[in-house]
DNA sequence: AAAAACAGTTTCAAATAATGAAACTTAGTT
DNA sequence: AACTAAGTTTCATTATTTGAAACTGTTTTT
């Protein structure tokens, strides 16, 4: 499912067992990481080693766990300012859950998954930090649909084979071929939605964010929970969705945000 | 002043790469990192690509800059959750500021640097996200002293030794005699000041977070402006920072969060 | 317009570091 | 005490990294 190292040497695999080390979103044993590592014992048993001495894993001798380390939480302080849209987006995002009062989301797409890169919700603004950077799949997803929707047929083909397909609700799309006639929709429509099909409850609507050529940098949403509001609700939101998504786009053609053209 | 690779082959040498680009705090152009690279031109050249590949780098074409990639704050996320201690004391320091209606900082020691993990002020509370992961010096901030002086003899000697000493203020503690006859006070009294030594206006008063049996897990401070309060102000708050302190590092030990000892 | 300077990229043989089967050392069971 | 599983080390083999030098393309100077 996750994969990212074609022929990067032994800095691509290196890089690999930090990201399996993060798939487990918990401390993990060094024996758990051996069976599902392509690597043999001893050499998994070094990386490992050189990681946790790097800073980027930390060990816990008591329990005998590897997770994620420190020097991750700086190294994305930068990542975070330079080579993400929140920074440009922080403003825009903020006015606009403001406006509505709801939780407004912001994500880019990190190797076929949504990242999120921001969430405004006012009523409870401390959960901001712990959002950001988290994952969600794209095939389920508004922010997800969105990016997809807009991106080259090449990207979309390589986002989409990148999908597991899971059902996490009834509503969720579950293959490619529903997926990519959405997908044409949502293209034509400017607009994605989320009915319920990665959270039972939770809907939402979705706008690309894409600079004057047209490449696509991320994406906004808007999300709700049903018990609240229905998705024709939220099309009351649209237009300033569409204005605050196209406003994004341009400050970012400006601060040159990275785009993936 | 920054190092971390005493023989960790080529990955650490990749990882330092990473470091030198996070430390230009700007995008950057593969010439100005050769100027500071202890490498040689084609190997820079290759380490850069494979950073860039593997999405720890991104690269702008229209500028020909290399910023810190978004996968890092995938991965980040995932080790702030469970190698910071701000997850733990997320809570304590809220009720913190609510209490004293001033900045509250959570920071842990990362190479000799104060990383901020967390911080919380409630008049502006958007600002959290672009604070955590960011770094100061240890020998003028009153987390920094407050961290250095409940370490070990050797880990405080090496810690020491990474310090700057650059004189950002008048009041700024300039060599490592004057700071560790402070740390020396500091670790009778239990409390470290930050008497706008590391910018003026700003003073603030820490506390080190430790674990039972004594070892240092990070510390939280209340930073207020000179215009507001004065430091003799702030001792109001020390009893409820000392309590917080001590609750934190009570969770902290119960979730293993890890230390360097 | 040619020449020079510069930034970025590629080549290739030598040097070095990574690799993994097997052996070994602990710590935890039966 | 014997057994088992998890973690660590060894070492000859193999593959990757390395960097001087050469090359290409772009910008600046003459």
């Amino acid at each position: 499912m996750l994969e990212a190292q074609k022929s990067d040497g032994t800095v691509g695999k290196a890089l690999h067992v930090l990201d399996q080390v993060a798939e487990f979103c918990r401390p993990v044993r060094f024996s758990e990481l051996l069976e599902n590592s392509p690597f043999p014992k001893p050499t998994l048993y070094r990386f490992v080693q050189t990681l946790t001495n790097q800073g980027m894993l930390s060990y816990d001798p008591d329990r005998q766990t590897y997770a994620m380390g420190v020097r991750l939480v700086r190294l994305a302080h930068s990542a975070w300012r330079h080579s993400s849209l929140a920074r440009v987006a922080r403003p825009h995002i903020e006015t606009l859950a403001t406006q509505c009062g709801e939780a407004v989301h912001l994500a880019q797409l990190d190797n076929g998954h949504v990242l999120f890169v921001d969430k405004c919700k006012i009523s409870d603004h401390f959960d901001t930090l712990a959002q950001a950077g988290k994952i969600a799949p794209g095939y389920c997803t508004g922010l997800g649909k969105a990016i997809l929707a807009f991106m080259s047929f090449e990207q979309q083909q390589r986002a989409i084979s990148h999908q597991s397909f899971v059902p996490y609700t009834p509503s969720t799309l579950t293959s490619s071929e529903e997926l990519k006639r959405e997908l044409n929709t949502i293209r034509e429509s400017g607009v994605a939605y989320d009915r319920e099909e990665h959270e039972q409850g939770i809907v939402s609507i979705a706008c690309p964010i894409r600079t004057s050529q047209g490449s696509i940098v991320g994406a906004v949403s808007i999300a709700t929970s049903t018990r609240r509001y229905s998705i024709s609700d939220l099309e009351e939101y649209r237009p300033a969705l569409l204005a605050v998504a196209e406003n994004i786009g341009i400050e970012a053609e400006v601060w040159q945000v990275p785009s993936w053209n």
